[in-house]
DNA sequence: TAATAAAGTTAGATAAGCCTAACTTAATTA
DNA sequence: TAATTAAGTTAGGCTTATCTAACTTTATTA
């Protein structure tokens, strides 16, 4: 528990380097450049706030060295992934948005600060396992679970697999899947693959799809 | 219908401003001061912001002369007031929060921007006239319906009244009403007034109480 | 291993919101 | 109406979060 407050800034610090270490398994260390590009931000800035992040011992850091979460910063960022993810949940669950429609707004929410919110959300939603777009959402303590997730494009020739969870969350992305009726459950089987351009030639409920590597590399099967 | 994006601090700016003038009956202006110390800042504070919210053309204003919101700045400020009132009648309706819980999250979630969301929220409520105060929540337009409503401590000893809002939305105040069993729609008898010490004898469901000036002026009855 | 490239840091600015202290204008009141 | 008080403004500073440009350190590669 930890008994200051964390600004909306800070916050995203700490949910990005979680969904680029815990989230990214084997990896617990990520660099200035790398957190940077992710929060969209320069390296400057990111350099200023770790040191911010350091004082307040919520990161591991030193200069010229890779930044690692303390367990902390761990719990903190977890629990505004749980918010993002919660929200994104009783959005779809209770305001009938659309899956393309939650992530700006649950940006947003994720930063609201009130434990009885997020805990009567959670009871309201009945303790949802998963979010819209399938995945995890951690539970009060901070602990979530982790899948061994391929992508589709990871998947042979002549293989069927069932879509669990997307990796892009873009309103534009997730139209895309929609309109070729996939949704989190779905079966998809590879017909062939084109070595040349990478393309993939899939079927999904009998009809036929060709779809790049960039699009099935953001579908998570198993 | 404004394009711009306000920040956390210009709503709030806005809302103040709301409270003081078009919910308080016949009084269109407010000073410096005033607004300073609603919005517990230092005058010097509000002086700055007023230059950008004019440039902003959200309130009319000029050097040394009193402060009024443009219709724009009527409007947004209407919309953070209806955020705020929905949120709380929201909280208290589907996550089992007590009136006295509400008021300090809602300050956080009516700065959530998504029509969609409150537009959602409002029909997921069936679209409620009151919030858990008492007090009326604007429509979509901005419109609200403004109730001429006298305070307990202007009621006349040996009449009876019913409570229909507190003006006090700290948690101690309602805790302090929820002691002697009131809610909105209670009825009070105030049986005698001290003339002294202004104090009101009161009688609520045939138990009598004595509270101070202080308190009745907290209740609106009619 | 020396040169080059990539990654990371520092210095100096800027904008939003806030402050205190000093000043100016307007309002009140003797 | 002149003096006093209240209200409002300005100047100069601070903090947070951001930037660009220049620099340093580490990693890669010829
Ligand atoms: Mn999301
Ligand atoms: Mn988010
Ligand atoms: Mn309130
Ligand atoms: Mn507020």
């Amino acid at each position: 528990m930890q008994e200051f407050q964390l600004s909306f800034t800070e916050e995203n610090y700490l949910k990005s380097l979680i969904h680029l270490t815990v989230l990214t398994f084997a990896k617990l260390e990520v660099g200035t450049n790398e957190l940077a590009s992710n929060l969209n931000v320069k390296p400057a800035t990111v350099n200023d706030m770790l040191k911010k992040l350091k004082e307040k011992k919520l990161i591991n850091y030193e200069r010229y060295g890779k930044i690692s979460l303390t367990e902390t910063g761990r719990l903190a960022g977890m629990e505004v992934l749980r918010k993002h993810r919660l929200w994104e949940t009783f959005l779809v669950e209770k305001l009938d948005f659309t899956w393309d429609e939650v992530h700006e707004v649950a940006e947003q929410l994720e930063h609201i600060h009130s434990r009885k919110l997020i805990d009567s959300l959670d009871a309201l939603l009945d303790f949802p396992k998963f979010d819209p777009h399938g995945d995890p959402i951690p539970n009060a303590k901070g602990e979530i679970e982790i899948q061994l997730r391929k992508t589709l494009f990871e998947i042979e020739a002549g293989v069927r697999s069932n879509l669990i969870a997307v990796k892009d969350n873009s309103s534009s992305f997730l139209q895309y899947v929609n309109k070729l009726g996939l949704t989190i459950g779905s079966e998809i089987e590879i017909e062939s693959k084109e070595e040349y351009d990478e393309l993939l030639h899939l079927k999904i409920k009998d009809q036929q799809f060709t779809v790049s590597k960039k699009f099935a590399e953001n579908l998570f099967v198993i």
